[in-house]
DNA sequence: CTGGATCCCTAGTGATACTG
DNA sequence: CAGTATCACTAGGGATCCAG
């Protein structure tokens, strides 16, 4: 049953938040965002040995998807065994930033959060 | 099967991409907290209209997280029928302003951003 | 090496009904 | 009004195996 009210925080394809969380809401994105920022240029392999703990398909996964918003740039180099090589794009690079200080305001508040949590009952 | 090298970009509990992607990845949240910073104070059923399609049980969730999270406040008048009130706290105002340079952001590229989607082809 | 394909399980979400 | 309880469904994610 829809709700016949819209408006801007409704969640249109067209809805910034939901457009700017479908890019780095989920588990992965935002990880290997910041790592390409900080490395540059990485291999498969080279991002599956950074970021702990992810599976080889979600690393896949992820890639595909940030590679088809035009965040991350993908170089096949035909050769065997085969090498491939991820970079930001420009687009991609651009929202690094904004990524940052969102970091930063985590590593500033995330004591208080958590004391927050710890004093929250339910 | 742990992997075992660990840097900052792995997921402990302590990782700021993990502690704020808690926060603000789910569904709801961002919504709610920039709802809530341009009208200030609001009531359950005032949030519940002007975010469309949201169900009572996910916005009950969510507010309930951000209560916990200690960025959002929350005040309960004892009368009859209930009165319920919402708005952010001092921590969940100091996020806002970094919300609201992602939203610029998306605005600013969601059409680059849908052009490169539909361009690949998987 | 760089993935794709498959299976499976859980966490998140939604619909509906109910309550103080 | 402001939620809770319950059920049911789905998408996200992990493990494993396979392939160019």
């Amino acid at each position: 049953m829809k709700k016949e009210i819209e408006n801007k925080y409704t969640e249109p394809s067209d809805c910034p938040v939901r457009n700017v969380l479908d890019r780095i809401g989920d588990k992965w994105s935002m990880l290997v965002l910041l790592l390409l920022e900080e490395k540059g240029l990485l291999r498969f392999n080279e991002i599956d040995k950074h970021i702990v703990s992810i599976s080889q398909k979600m690393l896949s996964v992820t890639l595909k998807g940030l590679e088809a918003d035009g965040l991350v740039k993908r170089t096949i180099y035909p050769q065997v065994p085969p090498k491939v090589e991820y970079e930001l794009t420009e687009l991609g690079q651009s929202l690094i930033p904004h990524l940052n200080t969102l970091v930063g305001w985590a590593k500033a508040n995330m004591q208080k959060i958590e004391t927050s949590r710890l004093q929250y009952q339910n």
